[in-house]
RNA sequence: GGGGGUAUAGCUCAGUUGGUUAGAGCACUUGCAUGACACGCAAGGGGUCGCAGAUUCGAGUUCUGCUACUCCCACCA
């Protein structure tokens, strides 16, 4: 036994077990058909991220979860790796290259793809490491990136099945074009943000009628080159007449027809709307249903072509916005201006408006729709908490084809070929189009596409994927057999689309067997999202945003861990400050003093095996502090059972705070302090902390990994190798087969003496004596058997209250006294006492009492409350109503003597 | 427009099927170097449980309506 320092110190714990535990394999795992298999894919981080508070809270619970299924005896495997996200790193690279003069259009596509390699190489694992820092228990030797040639073969292995079947097509189709990134967007990728702009009224001349004018609102005057036409509604009486006549587009100047389209709203504005197919989702509709030349005005960029004409080309959109503003003026066709508050998509990663834009994508028709939707409604997979079966539900609904192609370089290529020399190839006849994983054998008379795929395109294969699928003998090797479908999939609500139903469609399309076979998760937990002290969300610019590996060398990772659980319930966001996490520190330095304490009170006797503990244990030097405490932990291990069950990881760790740091730290140990002199007692003593600081440490270990670990082993409980995840967490039953069966009886006796000590010490606070001041005491018992009480707890209460003596009595003294729950407590004070604090605070219990018989006695009196009423509530009203009575009158006895 | 969530002490939150006098942590007040821990110990103060109804012998807990804040989805020029 080595000596222990006085504050922990989980720098110096933390990385030793770390390396300890990797090396030993610890975290490994394999298909062993003896025990439950029990498996996670990690939601993979970005390679190039760096780990925020929000992983922090993501992988706490996995590592939970995972650490507390090797401790039930489960072979676990935890999947890391990590993810290539395509247009995020893309855009970082191109941002280097811009740096180093250069740029990914002077490359080629081919040097792009090396440099971006080196880049990630360079910037990328970091937050693996990040991760080992927190203590996430991976199986690293299985660690995955999205981009690996097993999983690339994986994603191209896909594609080719769903095209074969039909699922996949191409088609020209207006969709979510960044100007930044310039590549196609899913709908998913587009987030909607209130904006403040400009609503333009404006008036278009009727060519049939001159003179007379139409008037049209809109927020974006400079698509107005792109008009072809301008609709009304047909049932509207005001223009259905002008339906089939024209106006005058005002630049470039043209006759465009006005059309009649139901999907006009009567009631919006003027009731009349422009049409631009090219540059309006809805308005490209109304083109296809009226046959509409589309004018496509603007370059992918973003800025006007020469469509638009020349005194815009080359003009950003925003710029040309401000120029067909003041041509309309000058025109003297602008009515007016108004301040307009609209919703605007925004790309999520170039951070800049989407333009609507018609081009030519991949898409996907989603498999397994309704399957996907069966598989959560019929509890196959559970969601936790369970309201988010609506979200996803509403969206399988109302489903929209995918588009999943990117034009970009960082990801896996289409893989498509398309034959040299055929002009417009037809999809559907392989002499035009190849499409397979490997490409064409004559790869010389082919060409492939030049997109990519969205990277959720490939991470909705994640579950199976990593498990070596599509093959055969690496599914084998990883033993996907015995570990898919995962377990629990640990995740934010805010990816439910992009990733969470994507995965379950994924999963029962390319997997055979039953819908239980083939669903990639049994249950998913999603997490809140940590915001800060004000519910602001964490974000860079606003800079409060802590940086968990500084939290982590300031608190150490255990108390981080500790003080995020601790604030999270599940499915709520979690407000997050620092001092959650010293909270979550001070629990480590509790449970390492408490150790300390136990080290310091006796040689550390066999602590090998709950057997050899309870060994130790005289049955009949026990006494009732003794079975409280195992009472109290046989509970605490039994709810802490039911909360993993429920996912209520906040639940667990109040339990064992309130457990550790109030019964045993704060009742059990220091009534241990006396009864450690007694020679027939200490060991016995000894050996029952000893119990509970084992189970606690396993119950806390998979919350507290390294301070649990380095306990585990400094107070003998494990040998060398025998790590603390191995053990058991069960106890109940355990001890009870060992023959030692605890009194759950004893527990109101201890609870008495609880209140004694709290009463007797308030009372020496009130007559302002220092608590540990030995004073002099005596008791008038309030029943017989207290007597018997006092006598057998006499050491303890004399040095918890701090008293010099305290005797029984029959007659009241003349001196303050206090009710407690062995009867009323006199204190003796040699001198004069300000007796004013004192009769005030019997004066508010007098109070209290008498409301609480006055409502008592009502129930009681009260016909309906007496039949209908259990039987239980009944009898515990009387007791209420007789033990308040008595206590009344002693209070109104000690009134009369002070008022004397 | 549609669908969620939240509202309990100064702050952040527990409060499981309705049942004694509504709890914890932090913060606050007072006292304390007491055989582990000041990252500690002891004693305190602090709550008309968002508002209004309903059901019930009994409502923080169930139901209805309302208010405030918040998230997601859709989106009209």
């Amino acid at each position: 036994m080595s000596d222990i320092a006085k504050a922990y110190n989980p720098a110096e714990v933390e990385d030793k077990w770390y390396k300890t535990w990797v090396e030993s394999g610890c975290f490994k795992g394999a298909p062993d058909t003896s025990k439950e298999a029990y498996s996670i894919v990690i939601p993979p981080p970005n390679v190039t991220g760096v780990l925020t508070m929000g992983h922090v809270l993501n992988n706490t619970i996995q590592d939970i979860l995972i650490r507390r299924a090797r401790q039930e005896g489960k072979s676990a495997i935890w999947i890391p790796g990590t993810d290539h996200a395509g247009v995020a790193t893309q855009t970082k690279v191109e941002a280097y290259l811009r740096k180093q003069g250069t740029s990914a259009k002077e490359l080629g596509r081919e040097k792009f793809l090396e440099v971006a390699k080196q880049w990630r190489d360079k910037h990328g694992g970091i937050i693996i490491e990040q991760l080992k820092k927190l203590g996430a228990s991976c199986d690293w030797d299985r660690l995955v990136h999205t981009l690996d040639a097993d999983y690339s073969k994986a994603v191209l292995t896909a594609f080719v099945e769903l095209f074969k079947q039909g699922y996949i097509y191409r088609g020209k189709r207006m969709v979510n074009w960044c100007p930044v990134n310039l590549t196609a967007l899913s709908d998913e990728e587009v987030i909607m943000k209130p904006s403040k702009s400009k609503l333009y009224r404006m008036k278009y001349e009727l060519v049939e009628t001159p003179g007379v004018f139409l008037e049209i609102s809109t927020t974006r005057p400079e698509t107005i080159m792109g008009d072809t036409a301008v609709a009304v509604n047909p049932a509207d009486e005001r223009y259905k007449n002008l339906i089939g006549k024209h106006v005058w587009r005002p630049f470039p100047k043209a006759e465009i027809p006005i059309i009649g389209d139901s999907y006009v709203d009567m009631t919006f504005g003027t009731g009349v709307l422009k049409v631009t197919p090219a540059h309006d989702a809805a308005d490209f509709e109304i083109g296809q249903r009226n046959n509409l030349p589309i004018i496509d005005v603007m370059n992918p960029d973003a800025t006007m072509n020469a469509l638009a004409g020349e005194d815009f080309r080359g003009l950003d959109r925003f710029a040309a916005r401000e120029l067909a503003v003041k041509k309309l003026d000058e025109l003297g066709q602008l009515v007016a201006v108004e301040d307009y508050e609209n919703n605007i998509g925004f790309s999520e990663r170039g951070g800049v408006p989407i333009e609507p834009r018609l081009s030519d994508q991949w898409f996907l028709r989603y498999p397994k729709v309704a399957e996907a939707k069966a598989a959560v409604e019929s509890g196959a997979i559970k969601f936790w908490p369970k309201r988010w079966e609506k979200t996803y539900t509403h969206w399988l609904d109302n489903i929209r084809d995918w588009c999943i192609s990117r034009q970009i370089w960082w990801g896996h290529r289409i893989p498509v070929w398309y034959r040299k020399g055929v002009e417009n190839p037809d999809i559907s006849n392989p002499q035009h189009v190849h499409v397979s994983v490997d490409g064409p054998a004559d790869k010389e008379n082919w060409v492939q596409d030049e997109d990519s795929l969205d990277t959720w395109a490939s991470s909705w294969l994640w579950p199976f994927a990593t498990m070596g699928w599509p093959n055969k003998e690496k599914m084998e090797e990883k033993g996907m057999e015995y570990f898919y479908p995962t377990s629990d999939l640990v995740t934010g609500p805010d990816i439910i689309f992009f990733w969470v139903a994507r995965m379950i469609m994924a999963g029962l399309e390319f997997l055979p067997g039953t819908m239980s076979n083939r669903i990639p998760f049994k249950n998913v937990y999603f997490t809140g999202i940590i915001r800060d002290m004000q519910g602001r969300k964490m974000s860079k610019s606003l800079g409060n945003s802590p940086d968990p590996l500084d939290i982590i060398a300031r608190y150490g990772a255990d108390g981080l861990r500790f003080g995020v659980m601790n604030c999270a319930p599940q499915g709520q966001d979690i407000l997050f400050s620092e001092e959650r996490v010293e909270l979550g520190r001070n629990f480590c330095n509790k449970l390492w003093n408490a150790c300390r304490f136990r080290q310091m009170s006796g040689e550390i006797a066999d602590n090998s095996s709950l057997k050899a503990i309870v060994d130790r244990i005289d049955v009949n030097a026990l006494d009732a502090d003794d079975h409280a405490i195992l009472n109290n932990l046989i509970n605490c291990a039994e709810q802490v059972s039911k909360d993993y069950a429920a996912y209520q990881f906040n639940s667990i760790t109040q339990n064992m705070y309130s457990f550790f740091w109030n019964d045993f730290c704060g009742w059990y140990l220091e009534v241990s302090k006396s009864r450690l002199s007694d020679e027939k007692a200490k060991a016995t003593v000894l050996a029952v902390q000893d119990l509970c600081l084992r189970q606690t440490l396993l119950l806390l270990h998979p919350f507290m990994p390294f301070i649990t670990e380095e306990l585990w082993h400094s107070m003998g409980y494990g040998s060398k190798d025998n790590f603390i995840q191995n053990a058991s967490p069960f106890f109940a039953d355990e001890i009870e087969n060992l023959g030692l069966n605890v009194d759950e009886s004893a527990a109101a006796e201890t609870e008495k003496l609880k209140d004694f000590v709290s009463k007797a010490r308030a009372l020496k606070a009130q007559c302002s004596l220092a608590t540990r001041k030995d004073a002099k005491m005596s008791l008038i018992p309030s029943e017989p058997e207290n007597v018997e009480i006092l006598s057998r707890n006499i050491d303890k209460l004399k040095k918890l209250v701090g008293a010099e003596s305290i005797e029984t009595i029959s007659d009241a003294p003349d001196a303050p006294a206090a009710l407690t729950a062995l009867g009323t407590v006199y204190l003796d004070v040699s001198g004069s006492v300000d007796t004013g604090a004192e009769i005030a605070k019997l004066e508010k219990e007098k109070a209290k009492l008498e409301s609480v018989i006055n409502s008592t006695k009502a129930r009681l009196a009260n016909e309906s409350f007496v039949s209908k009423a259990p039987v239980k509530v009944i009898e515990g009203a009387k007791k209420q109503l007789d033990d308040c009575t008595s206590k009344l009158e002693e209070i109104l006895k000690l009134l009369k003597t002070y008022q004397k």
